[in-house]
DNA sequence: CGGATAATGTAAACACCATTTACAATGATT
DNA sequence: AATCATTGTAAATGGTGTTTACATTATCCG
């Protein structure tokens, strides 16, 4: 019979340690970014979460920006995740390609904290390689749709970094509420499925 | 004859009064993003720099994010005024279109300092309602050119989402070095024109 | 099994930070 | 010249990131 389980794991009362630290800070963190926004973060407030002393989280992480940067990781990964998903599921290769857009469209919305501090903590990505090479890995995923999609590689390229940069603007403008604000109404991603088909249509000549 | 200027003028030193606290202060704060990251700008520091006491900020500023909010502004309508420069500069309609998206990379590039704070800063937008006014703003000029490049308002207004995306993805991508990482290269603005061009000459049928 | 050792926690301390308060110096106005 | 708003200071408060020395627990090896 499991324990009633808090959101975020508390250390029990006369417990020493605690079983699950690490993955009770990520949660409380994004606990916070989530109330708070992405900079109402703290590693003390978290530590009180997890139910621990503020010295506790420098066992599992170097500092406050390593904690993010694991999140951070985390949040590509789950991306990754997602966008493999959308493309396996198969259909025609136009298809994959919107489906994966539509996939990046979903997750920023439906995981906005992880997405926050993905693109609005400030993180200094260069400092953590597996980051950098979890960004290069995803567009590669790109890379071989366009390549498949063009006819050479130049034409791939440029269809690569502006599907990339477009589903991106777009997942960026609709995570901070600029296009629901610009158009006086509410849009899910589904609204902008039209925008990317219209987009992927489009031949290079 | 101008006493010497520091980057960031000091108080003098037998005087009472600094003169420009306030513009001062910003620019202390934009030398810090600059040299630190988004993240590593304290009000301390940069009262230091302006050789003042740490609360004299709260003479000008309401707290850290009111002047982090109007630094963003300053930053919101150097750009309104570049891109207005940009089509201003005349040229066919296609021209204008693409020569305000370039205004807008060339931006991101020239004025990184200011981009991580209007973008990566984490601030509550909505808390400041000039710099929601700015924004929609300068979707209400994209809007304006792409109602006279497309037949139906419905066209339109696909077409300014997505112009507006895919710029602003651009210059994000380009911003945090994502781009030139991905192709294992230093990228110019100028080398994203193609791209530009290339999606503001595909028409919407 | 039991004891050594690694892993994981605590408490206390440090320097820094954001913010407030009471007060001082200066500038502007009448 | 007296008055009052503006703009600065010093000192204090409570929060934060981080380190250090020490305590407890888990793990591994004889």
């Amino acid at each position: 019979m499991p324990v009633k389980k808090a959101i975020v794991q508390r250390k029990a009362k006369g417990e020493y340690h605690h079983g699950d630290l690490k993955t009770s800070l990520k949660q409380a963190a994004l606990r916070l970014v989530r109330e708070r926004g992405p900079r109402g973060f703290s590693l003390n407030e978290a530590s009180r979460l997890a139910g621990v002393s503020v010295a506790a989280p420098y066992r599992h992480f170097d500092d406050k920006d390593a904690l993010l940067a694991e999140i951070a990781r985390d949040g590509y990964e789950l991306l990754k995740l997602e966008i493999y998903k959308s493309v396996e599921k198969g259909g025609s290769l136009r298809d994959q390609i919107i489906e994966s857009g539509m996939a990046y469209l979903r997750f920023a919305r439906n995981h906005a904290d992880y997405f926050s501090v993905m693109f609005q903590s400030g993180l200094n990505r260069s400092k953590y390689p597996e980051i950098e090479r979890l960004v290069k890995a995803g567009l590669g995923v790109i890379l071989d749709l366009a390549k498949q999609y063009e006819r050479t590689p130049a034409l791939a390229e440029v269809r690569a970094v502006s599907t990339w940069a477009l589903v991106h603007g777009l997942a960026m403008l609709d995570h901070d509420g600029a296009l629901s604000a610009a158009a006086g109404k509410a849009r899910s991603p589904e609204q902008l499925r039209p925008v990317l088909e219209r987009f992927v249509d489009q031949p290079y000549n």
